[in-house]
DNA sequence: TGTACATCAGTGAACGCGCGTTCACTGATGTAC
DNA sequence: TGTACATCAGTGAACGCGCGTTCACTGATGTAC
Protein backbone atom coordinates (compact mmCIF):
# COMPACT_ATOMS: atom_id res chain seq x y z
CA UNK A 1 0.00 0.00 0.00
CA UNK A 2 1.51 3.54 -1.09
CA UNK A 3 0.48 6.49 0.69
CA UNK A 4 3.02 7.85 -0.65
CA UNK A 5 3.05 11.46 -2.63
CA UNK A 6 3.52 10.54 -6.07
CA UNK A 7 0.86 10.24 -8.24
CA UNK A 8 1.92 7.73 -11.32
CA UNK A 9 -1.64 8.60 -12.98
CA UNK A 10 -4.56 6.32 -12.76
CA UNK A 11 -4.18 6.02 -9.07
CA UNK A 12 -3.69 9.17 -7.31
CA UNK A 13 -2.16 8.47 -4.44
CA UNK A 14 -3.91 11.09 -2.62
CA UNK A 15 -7.35 11.97 -3.45
CA UNK A 16 -8.69 12.58 -0.47
CA UNK A 17 -6.80 15.23 0.45
CA UNK A 18 -6.31 16.94 -2.77
CA UNK A 19 -10.64 16.72 -3.08
CA UNK A 20 -10.41 18.61 0.12
CA UNK A 21 -7.73 21.79 -0.79
CA UNK A 22 -9.85 21.74 -4.63
CA UNK A 23 -12.97 22.08 -2.71
CA UNK A 24 -11.34 24.81 -0.78
CA UNK A 25 -9.82 26.43 -3.40
CA UNK A 26 -13.72 26.73 -5.31
CA UNK A 27 -15.12 27.87 -1.85
CA UNK A 28 -12.65 30.52 -1.98
CA UNK A 29 -13.11 31.80 -5.76
CA UNK A 30 -16.50 31.20 -6.08
CA UNK A 31 -18.40 30.95 -2.75
CA UNK A 32 -20.70 27.63 -1.49
CA UNK A 33 -22.54 28.11 -4.74
CA UNK A 34 -19.41 26.78 -6.73
CA UNK A 35 -19.05 24.08 -4.61
CA UNK A 36 -20.06 20.69 -5.96
CA UNK A 37 -18.94 17.63 -6.07
CA UNK A 38 -18.54 17.66 -9.82
CA UNK A 39 -16.51 20.37 -9.71
CA UNK A 40 -13.88 19.65 -6.64
CA UNK A 41 -13.76 16.57 -8.73
CA UNK A 42 -12.98 18.16 -12.17
CA UNK A 43 -10.51 20.57 -10.12
CA UNK A 44 -8.54 17.55 -8.72
CA UNK A 45 -8.25 16.05 -12.38
CA UNK A 46 -10.59 13.07 -11.71
CA UNK A 47 -13.74 11.56 -12.95
CA UNK A 48 -17.10 12.68 -11.41
CA UNK A 49 -17.75 9.21 -9.52
CA UNK A 50 -14.07 9.07 -7.96
CA UNK A 51 -14.70 11.22 -4.84
CA UNK A 52 -17.01 8.37 -3.99
CA UNK A 53 -14.34 6.24 -2.71
CA UNK A 54 -13.21 8.74 -0.31
CA UNK A 55 -16.92 10.28 0.82
CA UNK A 56 -19.92 8.63 1.52
CA UNK A 57 -21.49 11.61 -0.20
CA UNK A 58 -21.26 15.38 -0.98
CA UNK A 59 -21.95 16.37 2.74
CA UNK A 60 -19.34 14.07 4.09
CA UNK A 61 -16.94 16.72 1.15
CA UNK A 62 -18.46 19.17 3.51
CA UNK A 63 -17.71 17.96 6.59
CA UNK A 64 -14.13 17.03 5.87
CA UNK A 65 -13.36 20.70 4.45
CA UNK A 66 -14.82 22.13 7.90
CA UNK A 67 -12.85 20.28 9.96
CA UNK A 68 -9.81 21.25 8.02
CA UNK A 69 -11.26 24.62 9.03
CA UNK A 70 -11.66 23.97 12.20
CA UNK A 71 -8.33 22.50 12.84
CA UNK A 72 -6.46 25.30 11.00
CA UNK A 73 -8.02 28.45 13.24
CA UNK A 74 -7.41 26.23 16.04
CA UNK A 75 -3.85 26.35 15.01
CA UNK A 76 -3.99 30.30 15.00
CA UNK A 77 -5.52 30.56 18.12
CA UNK A 78 -2.78 28.75 19.42
CA UNK A 79 0.29 30.73 17.88
CA UNK A 80 -1.84 33.61 19.18
CA UNK A 81 -1.76 32.73 22.48
CA UNK A 82 1.62 34.05 23.11
CA UNK A 83 1.68 37.10 24.98
CA UNK A 84 3.30 37.12 28.71
CA UNK A 85 0.20 38.86 29.77
CA UNK A 86 -2.82 36.71 29.90
CA UNK A 87 -5.05 39.83 28.93
CA UNK A 88 -3.31 40.04 26.19
CA UNK A 89 -2.88 36.71 25.32
CA UNK A 90 -6.57 36.16 24.95
CA UNK A 91 -6.96 39.64 22.81
CA UNK A 92 -4.88 38.15 20.57
CA UNK A 93 -6.63 35.35 20.24
CA UNK A 94 -9.73 37.19 19.38
CA UNK A 95 -8.23 38.99 16.73
CA UNK A 96 -6.46 35.97 15.18
CA UNK A 97 -10.20 34.44 15.59
CA UNK A 98 -11.54 37.47 13.51
CA UNK A 99 -8.66 37.70 10.98
CA UNK A 100 -9.26 34.06 10.00
CA UNK A 101 -13.11 34.85 9.47
CA UNK A 102 -11.77 37.70 7.41
CA UNK A 103 -9.37 35.87 5.39
CA UNK A 104 -11.67 33.47 3.83
CA UNK A 105 -15.18 34.55 4.22
CA UNK A 106 -17.00 31.91 2.68
CA UNK A 107 -14.98 28.95 4.37
CA UNK A 108 -15.78 30.31 7.59
CA UNK A 109 -19.71 30.42 6.47
CA UNK A 110 -19.40 26.70 5.91
CA UNK A 111 -17.54 25.16 8.92
CA UNK A 112 -20.44 26.96 11.18
CA UNK A 113 -22.94 26.57 8.66
CA UNK A 114 -23.06 23.72 6.10
CA UNK A 115 -22.49 20.63 8.27
CA UNK A 116 -23.58 20.30 11.70
CA UNK A 117 -21.35 18.73 14.11
CA UNK A 118 -23.45 15.76 15.16
CA UNK A 119 -23.13 13.09 13.54
CA UNK A 120 -19.26 14.31 12.05
CA UNK A 121 -17.80 13.20 15.08
CA UNK A 122 -14.28 14.11 13.48
CA UNK A 123 -15.73 17.93 12.34
CA UNK A 124 -16.90 18.13 16.38
CA UNK A 125 -13.40 17.24 17.60
CA UNK A 126 -11.78 19.81 15.05
CA UNK A 127 -13.87 21.98 16.77
CA UNK A 128 -13.48 20.91 20.10
CA UNK A 129 -9.72 21.80 20.22
CA UNK A 130 -10.23 25.51 19.26
CA UNK A 131 -12.49 25.99 22.30
CA UNK A 132 -9.95 24.08 24.40
CA UNK A 133 -7.21 26.96 23.88
CA UNK A 134 -10.30 29.56 24.37
CA UNK A 135 -11.02 28.05 27.56
CA UNK A 136 -7.34 27.07 28.43
CA UNK A 137 -6.58 30.64 28.72
CA UNK A 138 -9.94 31.64 30.06
CA UNK A 139 -9.31 29.74 33.22
CA UNK A 140 -5.82 31.53 33.94
CA UNK A 141 -7.63 34.86 34.26
CA UNK A 142 -11.37 33.98 35.81
CA UNK A 143 -11.91 32.46 39.01
CA UNK A 144 -13.67 29.12 38.71
CA UNK A 145 -17.21 30.14 39.39
CA UNK A 146 -17.31 32.87 36.25
CA UNK A 147 -15.07 30.97 33.92
CA UNK A 148 -17.43 29.26 31.89
CA UNK A 149 -19.84 32.29 31.37
CA UNK A 150 -16.00 34.61 30.61
CA UNK A 151 -15.33 31.26 28.06
CA UNK A 152 -19.06 31.46 26.59
CA UNK A 153 -18.70 35.11 26.75
CA UNK A 154 -15.44 35.70 24.75
CA UNK A 155 -16.47 32.93 22.29
CA UNK A 156 -19.66 34.86 21.16
CA UNK A 157 -18.35 38.03 21.03
CA UNK A 158 -15.43 37.26 18.50
CA UNK A 159 -17.90 34.97 16.59
CA UNK A 160 -20.48 37.51 16.30
CA UNK A 161 -18.03 40.15 15.21
CA UNK A 162 -16.20 38.14 12.50
CA UNK A 163 -20.11 36.75 11.40
CA UNK A 164 -21.33 40.65 11.08
CA UNK A 165 -17.85 41.56 9.27
CA UNK A 166 -18.05 38.64 7.05
CA UNK A 167 -21.25 39.12 6.19
CA UNK A 168 -20.90 43.38 5.52
CA UNK A 169 -23.41 44.14 8.25
CA UNK A 170 -20.17 46.36 10.15
CA UNK A 171 -19.42 49.10 7.36
CA UNK A 172 -15.71 49.75 8.51
CA UNK A 173 -13.99 46.45 7.41
CA UNK A 174 -11.08 45.78 5.97
CA UNK A 175 -7.81 46.88 8.11
CA UNK A 176 -9.83 48.38 10.75
CA UNK A 177 -11.56 45.12 11.52
CA UNK A 178 -9.12 43.31 14.21
CA UNK A 179 -9.05 46.50 15.49
CA UNK A 180 -12.15 46.44 16.27
CA UNK A 181 -11.45 42.84 17.21
CA UNK A 182 -9.03 44.54 19.93
CA UNK A 183 -11.38 47.06 21.25
CA UNK A 184 -14.42 44.71 21.84
CA UNK A 185 -12.11 41.99 23.89
CA UNK A 186 -10.56 44.50 25.40
CA UNK A 187 -13.77 46.00 26.92
CA UNK A 188 -14.62 42.89 27.51
CA UNK A 189 -12.25 41.95 29.74
CA UNK A 190 -12.76 44.88 31.77
CA UNK A 191 -15.49 43.01 33.84
CA UNK A 192 -12.56 41.07 35.54
CA UNK B 1 -56.03 50.37 -8.92
CA UNK B 2 -57.33 47.80 -6.17
CA UNK B 3 -54.66 47.53 -3.41
CA UNK B 4 -57.00 45.58 -1.46
CA UNK B 5 -56.56 42.09 0.24
CA UNK B 6 -59.37 40.50 -2.22
CA UNK B 7 -58.04 37.83 -4.27
CA UNK B 8 -60.23 37.73 -6.98
CA UNK B 9 -58.73 35.08 -8.99
CA UNK B 10 -56.92 36.00 -12.00
CA UNK B 11 -55.42 39.23 -9.93
CA UNK B 12 -54.18 38.11 -6.97
CA UNK B 13 -54.44 41.40 -5.34
CA UNK B 14 -51.05 41.28 -2.90
CA UNK B 15 -48.93 38.62 -4.44
CA UNK B 16 -46.20 40.24 -3.45
CA UNK B 17 -46.75 40.01 0.02
CA UNK B 18 -48.02 36.33 -0.34
CA UNK B 19 -44.58 35.42 -2.33
CA UNK B 20 -42.60 36.51 0.73
CA UNK B 21 -44.78 34.57 3.04
CA UNK B 22 -44.65 31.56 1.15
CA UNK B 23 -40.90 31.98 1.08
CA UNK B 24 -40.65 32.07 4.93
CA UNK B 25 -42.57 28.95 5.39
CA UNK B 26 -40.34 26.95 3.27
CA UNK B 27 -37.46 28.45 4.67
CA UNK B 28 -38.83 27.33 8.39
CA UNK B 29 -40.05 23.96 6.81
CA UNK B 30 -36.68 22.73 4.63
CA UNK B 31 -34.49 25.24 4.92
CA UNK B 32 -32.62 27.55 2.65
CA UNK B 33 -32.02 24.79 -0.11
CA UNK B 34 -35.98 24.74 -0.22
CA UNK B 35 -36.38 28.27 -0.98
CA UNK B 36 -37.07 28.45 -4.92
CA UNK B 37 -38.46 30.72 -6.65
CA UNK B 38 -40.61 27.77 -8.43
CA UNK B 39 -41.48 26.74 -4.63
CA UNK B 40 -42.40 30.34 -3.35
CA UNK B 41 -44.38 30.60 -6.63
CA UNK B 42 -46.43 27.23 -6.18
CA UNK B 43 -47.12 27.92 -2.51
CA UNK B 44 -48.99 30.96 -2.75
CA UNK B 45 -51.31 29.36 -6.18
CA UNK B 46 -49.27 31.25 -9.34
CA UNK B 47 -47.43 30.03 -11.93
CA UNK B 48 -44.49 29.83 -11.81
CA UNK B 49 -43.63 32.82 -13.95
CA UNK B 50 -45.83 35.21 -11.69
CA UNK B 51 -43.20 35.97 -9.06
CA UNK B 52 -41.11 37.67 -11.83
CA UNK B 53 -44.16 40.87 -11.71
CA UNK B 54 -43.01 41.36 -8.21
CA UNK B 55 -39.18 40.43 -7.88
CA UNK B 56 -36.75 41.34 -10.69
CA UNK B 57 -35.02 37.43 -9.88
CA UNK B 58 -34.77 35.51 -6.85
CA UNK B 59 -31.80 37.27 -5.00
CA UNK B 60 -34.51 40.04 -5.14
CA UNK B 61 -37.43 37.88 -3.68
CA UNK B 62 -34.48 36.46 -0.67
CA UNK B 63 -33.76 40.53 -0.13
CA UNK B 64 -37.47 41.40 0.52
CA UNK B 65 -37.80 38.08 3.16
CA UNK B 66 -34.39 39.26 5.11
CA UNK B 67 -35.71 43.10 5.21
CA UNK B 68 -38.72 41.49 6.36
CA UNK B 69 -37.03 39.56 8.59
CA UNK B 70 -34.98 42.60 9.61
CA UNK B 71 -38.41 44.58 10.43
CA UNK B 72 -39.37 41.97 12.90
CA UNK B 73 -36.00 41.75 14.53
CA UNK B 74 -36.66 45.51 14.98
CA UNK B 75 -39.92 45.16 16.64
CA UNK B 76 -38.88 42.77 18.81
CA UNK B 77 -36.00 44.54 19.83
CA UNK B 78 -38.15 47.94 21.05
CA UNK B 79 -40.74 45.64 22.51
CA UNK B 80 -38.46 44.18 24.83
CA UNK B 81 -36.58 47.57 25.54
CA UNK B 82 -38.61 48.56 28.38
CA UNK B 83 -37.72 48.04 31.62
CA UNK B 84 -37.14 50.91 33.95
CA UNK B 85 -33.33 50.47 34.64
CA UNK B 86 -31.35 50.66 31.80
CA UNK B 87 -29.59 47.86 32.37
CA UNK B 88 -32.15 45.71 32.64
CA UNK B 89 -33.81 46.81 29.46
CA UNK B 90 -30.39 46.20 27.28
CA UNK B 91 -30.18 42.60 28.60
CA UNK B 92 -33.68 42.05 27.52
CA UNK B 93 -32.83 43.51 23.63
CA UNK B 94 -30.01 40.85 24.27
CA UNK B 95 -32.54 38.21 25.23
CA UNK B 96 -35.10 38.92 22.71
CA UNK B 97 -32.17 38.70 19.92
CA UNK B 98 -31.46 35.30 20.66
CA UNK B 99 -34.79 34.52 21.25
CA UNK B 100 -35.81 35.67 17.48
CA UNK B 101 -32.61 33.69 16.27
CA UNK B 102 -33.21 30.65 17.93
CA UNK B 103 -37.09 30.78 16.97
CA UNK B 104 -36.33 30.37 13.34
CA UNK B 105 -32.63 29.54 12.79
CA UNK B 106 -33.24 29.31 8.74
CA UNK B 107 -34.44 32.85 8.81
CA UNK B 108 -31.71 33.85 10.67
CA UNK B 109 -29.17 32.79 8.51
CA UNK B 110 -30.90 34.09 5.38
CA UNK B 111 -30.99 37.64 6.80
CA UNK B 112 -27.20 37.50 7.30
CA UNK B 113 -26.07 35.62 5.15
CA UNK B 114 -28.10 35.52 1.32
CA UNK B 115 -28.45 38.81 0.25
CA UNK B 116 -25.67 41.42 0.90
CA UNK B 117 -27.27 44.39 2.08
CA UNK B 118 -25.40 46.60 -0.40
CA UNK B 119 -27.16 47.08 -3.55
CA UNK B 120 -30.67 46.46 -1.91
CA UNK B 121 -31.41 49.49 0.17
CA UNK B 122 -34.37 48.70 1.25
CA UNK B 123 -32.60 45.73 3.51
CA UNK B 124 -30.01 48.01 4.70
CA UNK B 125 -33.10 49.95 6.19
CA UNK B 126 -34.49 47.65 7.68
CA UNK B 127 -31.42 46.38 9.21
CA UNK B 128 -30.68 49.86 10.22
CA UNK B 129 -33.59 50.17 12.38
CA UNK B 130 -32.88 47.63 15.14
CA UNK B 131 -29.58 48.91 15.30
CA UNK B 132 -30.81 51.96 15.99
CA UNK B 133 -32.72 50.97 18.64
CA UNK B 134 -29.46 49.19 19.86
CA UNK B 135 -27.48 52.32 19.71
CA UNK B 136 -30.36 54.42 21.78
CA UNK B 137 -30.40 52.30 24.86
CA UNK B 138 -26.52 51.91 24.75
CA UNK B 139 -26.17 56.01 24.84
CA UNK B 140 -28.28 56.07 28.08
CA UNK B 141 -25.84 53.89 29.45
CA UNK B 142 -22.25 54.88 28.13
CA UNK B 143 -20.31 58.15 28.11
CA UNK B 144 -19.77 59.73 24.50
CA UNK B 145 -16.46 58.05 24.27
CA UNK B 146 -17.27 54.45 24.87
CA UNK B 147 -20.76 54.45 22.96
CA UNK B 148 -19.55 53.10 19.50
CA UNK B 149 -17.47 50.45 21.32
CA UNK B 150 -19.78 49.20 23.95
CA UNK B 151 -22.85 49.26 21.04
CA UNK B 152 -20.68 47.36 18.99
CA UNK B 153 -19.36 44.76 21.77
CA UNK B 154 -23.43 44.09 22.67
CA UNK B 155 -24.01 42.96 19.26
CA UNK B 156 -21.13 41.30 18.30
CA UNK B 157 -21.91 39.63 21.84
CA UNK B 158 -25.78 38.78 20.84
CA UNK B 159 -25.37 38.12 17.73
CA UNK B 160 -21.81 35.71 17.78
CA UNK B 161 -24.26 33.68 20.56
CA UNK B 162 -27.13 33.83 18.42
CA UNK B 163 -25.15 32.57 15.75
CA UNK B 164 -23.72 29.63 17.51
CA UNK B 165 -27.13 28.11 19.38
CA UNK B 166 -28.55 28.67 15.77
CA UNK B 167 -25.59 26.61 13.97
CA UNK B 168 -25.80 23.84 16.77
CA UNK B 169 -22.16 24.72 18.25
CA UNK B 170 -22.98 25.27 21.68
CA UNK B 171 -24.47 22.34 23.54
CA UNK B 172 -27.18 23.39 26.03
CA UNK B 173 -29.28 24.78 23.63
CA UNK B 174 -33.09 24.85 23.44
CA UNK B 175 -34.68 26.85 27.02
CA UNK B 176 -31.08 27.35 28.29
CA UNK B 177 -30.31 29.63 25.32
CA UNK B 178 -32.18 33.15 27.17
CA UNK B 179 -30.62 32.28 30.24
CA UNK B 180 -26.92 31.81 28.26
CA UNK B 181 -27.97 35.12 26.77
CA UNK B 182 -28.61 36.93 30.16
CA UNK B 183 -25.68 36.06 31.80
CA UNK B 184 -23.41 36.54 29.16
CA UNK B 185 -25.41 40.11 28.76
CA UNK B 186 -25.07 40.75 31.97
CA UNK B 187 -21.31 39.79 31.84
CA UNK B 188 -20.20 42.24 29.37
CA UNK B 189 -22.43 45.22 31.22
CA UNK B 190 -20.17 44.90 34.03
CA UNK B 191 -17.33 46.74 32.36
CA UNK B 192 -19.48 49.71 32.68
C1' DT C 1 -73.85 55.52 -18.56
C1' DG C 2 -71.42 52.95 -22.08
C1' DT C 3 -67.71 51.68 -24.58
C1' DA C 4 -62.69 51.53 -26.55
C1' DC C 5 -58.40 50.74 -25.24
C1' DA C 6 -53.93 50.95 -22.76
C1' DT C 7 -51.96 48.77 -19.07
C1' DC C 8 -51.33 45.53 -15.66
C1' DA C 9 -50.83 40.83 -13.79
C1' DG C 10 -51.15 36.72 -14.66
C1' DT C 11 -50.48 31.87 -17.81
C1' DG C 12 -48.14 27.75 -19.64
C1' DA C 13 -44.97 25.52 -22.43
C1' DA C 14 -40.26 25.16 -23.20
C1' DC C 15 -35.10 25.82 -22.76
C1' DG C 16 -30.59 24.55 -21.15
C1' DC C 17 -27.99 23.67 -17.16
C1' DG C 18 -25.26 21.46 -13.68
C1' DC C 19 -26.09 18.79 -10.22
C1' DG C 20 -25.85 14.26 -7.20
C1' DT C 21 -25.91 9.77 -7.84
C1' DT C 22 -26.53 4.86 -10.16
C1' DC C 23 -24.42 1.38 -12.73
C1' DA C 24 -21.33 -1.89 -14.69
C1' DC C 25 -16.80 -1.65 -15.91
C1' DT C 26 -11.42 -1.83 -15.91
C1' DG C 27 -6.73 -0.78 -14.98
C1' DA C 28 -3.25 -0.82 -11.19
C1' DT C 29 -1.47 -2.69 -6.94
C1' DG C 30 0.26 -5.71 -3.53
C1' DT C 31 0.41 -10.26 -1.54
C1' DA C 32 0.39 -15.44 -0.99
C1' DC C 33 2.46 -19.27 -2.62
C1' DT D 1 12.03 -14.91 -8.51
C1' DG D 2 7.65 -15.48 -10.83
C1' DT D 3 3.00 -15.81 -11.19
C1' DA D 4 -2.28 -15.97 -9.87
C1' DC D 5 -5.50 -13.46 -7.92
C1' DA D 6 -8.14 -10.60 -4.61
C1' DT D 7 -8.67 -5.99 -3.73
C1' DC D 8 -8.41 -1.31 -4.41
C1' DA D 9 -9.16 3.08 -6.90
C1' DG D 10 -10.28 4.78 -10.59
C1' DT D 11 -13.45 5.38 -15.44
C1' DG D 12 -17.30 6.96 -18.34
C1' DA D 13 -21.86 6.89 -19.85
C1' DA D 14 -26.29 7.66 -18.30
C1' DC D 15 -30.36 8.86 -15.24
C1' DG D 16 -33.76 11.96 -13.44
C1' DC D 17 -34.35 16.20 -11.16
C1' DG D 18 -35.65 20.84 -10.06
C1' DC D 19 -34.01 24.89 -10.96
C1' DG D 20 -33.95 29.93 -12.97
C1' DT D 21 -35.32 32.04 -16.76
C1' DT D 22 -37.04 32.99 -21.85
C1' DC D 23 -40.87 33.60 -24.72
C1' DA D 24 -45.22 34.77 -26.67
C1' DC D 25 -49.59 34.81 -24.94
C1' DT D 26 -54.21 36.22 -22.57
C1' DG D 27 -57.49 37.51 -19.20
C1' DA D 28 -58.76 41.31 -15.97
C1' DT D 29 -58.75 46.08 -14.66
C1' DG D 30 -59.40 50.91 -14.67
C1' DT D 31 -59.72 55.19 -17.19
C1' DA D 32 -60.70 58.69 -20.90
C1' DC D 33 -64.15 60.23 -23.64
Amino acid sequence: MSTSRARPGYHHGNLREALVEAALELLHEGGAEALSLRAAARRAGVSAMAPYRHFADKEALLAAVAAHGFTLLAARLAEADTAPDPVDALVAQGVAYVRFACEDPDRFRLMFGAAQPAGHPDLRAAGGTGYAILARRVATLADESRRDDLTLACWSLVHGLASLLVDGQVPGCGLASEAMAERVTRLLLRCL
